[in-house]
Parts: C-alpha cells; structure tokens; sequence
DNA sequence: AACTATTATCGTAATTTTACGATAAATAAA
DNA sequence: TTTATTTATCGTAAAATTACGATAATAGTT
C-alpha cells in the first residue's frame, strides 16, 4: 500500500489537503515567511537563511512552487522568487471555509 | 536522512507546520468537515462514510488527536468525536497569521 | 460465562518524504 | 575561452506515511 486514495474524496477536499501539504514543513512556512516579508527574493539568499543544503531548499522550493503558492522568475544566472498572491489568496480561503464551517452553536462536545 | 530539521526551525513555524500537516491528507480534512457538520460523531459513523479501512480511519484519527484538533471521549464500547475548537480557532489564527504576514503594498514579483 | 460489537494496536508492504553530496546546466565574469 | 557562480536535477539512504488484515482490548448482550 502506502498510495493515498486521492479520487475517493472530493476535490474540494484534495484542494485543500494539497495547500496544506504544502505548509507542512517548517522549512517551507519559514521560506513563505521570507517571501511575504521581503516581497521577492534570490534563490541563494534563501539557502543562507535556512539551516539545509542548497539542493534540499531548492527541493522544498519546488514542491511550493507546485502547489502554485509562489513563482519563480529567472534573472540572469540567480532566480528570484516571490509568493503567488492569488493562489495564497485561495489556499487561504479554503482552509478558512474549512474552519469556518462550524455550524454549532455553543457545545463542544458528546 | 528522511528525518525532518525541526529543532533547526521556531517554535513557531513548527506549529504552523504540525497543524498543516494534520489537515495535509483528503481523508482528515473529510473527517474534520463530518465532526464540524455533526458536533459530535461516533467512531463507526465515521468509518461508515468514508472509503478506507477501519484501521486505517483510527489511524487518521489519531494524527488529528495528535495535533491536538479533536478529542475522543468513550461512551461505553464506542467512542465519540468532536472538534476541539478551541485548537482549532488556535490553528486558524496560525495560519492565517501567516498568510497576512505579508507587508507589500500592491506590487507582485521582482 | 460466552458471545457480539466497537475501537485501538500490531505487523507488514508499498510509496513518499526528507536530506545530502555530486553533477549538470546556464549565465556572468575574467 | 576559461573560470566562477548560481540553481536544478540525479542518485541514494533513512525515515515517515498510507493502507490493509489480523488481532487485542474493552464494553455491552444473551
């Protein structure tokens, strides 16, 4: 086994497990967390930051950058890399639906 | 390797990542939208709707436990589910802290 | 006491993730 | 052109995740 049954749940529900996969390593809050504070930022200085290899950050890089939550533009020999505000926008919005869809009024539990 | 840096990063950005990482699989965000539908949901109820062994529905279901977003109460020979908002309004402001972080004005990439 | 129902845990296998060094690819500088 | 810089990718190893069946544990029922 070990294969995530993906297609057995809604799309919605995909949607949001990926944003949140996305934000499930500390490493890679902590390069969002650069990239919201700085607006844009090389490549290289994000390696000088973090406590992990060039090719690991440029590995964690990738898989945001699949999620859609940041891009990166090429610049000569460096790549600068900033977030995607839309999609944040969205990534935020759907956990925030997720949260937010408490329709209790007061009790917590049993 | 394969052992996650987490000494190496805040507390902070560990608790953004643990609480991303529970909702990081379809199958949990499915379990988290029933308890937050239902109040309160029996483990079988659970098992009964979504499309995965009953192992490995209690096994999700710990993860959740794990990071602290819902509590098990037994009630005899079954147990009962529910949210722990109070977690759960902890995680939002988590995330969301994170997501409004972000100090730019209008302008997106480099 | 024996049986049934419910849930957690164990054992196992496939897959994915995390991490690193080494290397390739592309640009800039000498 | 050669050399250096920057970043992505490859190869690899350890660990974690996902999933299931089997089994244990616990609480009800007969």
């Amino acid at each position: 086994m070990g294969l995530t049954k993906s297609e057995e749940f809604s799309v919605k529900d995909n949607r949001i497990a990926k944003f949140a996969k996305a934000l499930s390593h500390p490493a890679r809050v902590a390069i969002m967390k650069l990239l919201l504070k700085q607006n844009a930022c090389i490549c290289g200085d994000i390696v000088d930051v973090l406590p992990l290899s060039q090719s690991t950050v440029s590995q964690h890089l990738k898989e945001l950058k699949n999620a859609g939550l940041i891009k990166g533009d090429i610049e000569g020999a460096t790549v600068c890399y900033c977030v995607d505000m839309k999609e944040l926008k969205t990534a935020q919005d759907c956990l925030n639906e997720l949260f937010d869809s408490c329709k209790r009024t007061t009790a917590e539990c049993c």
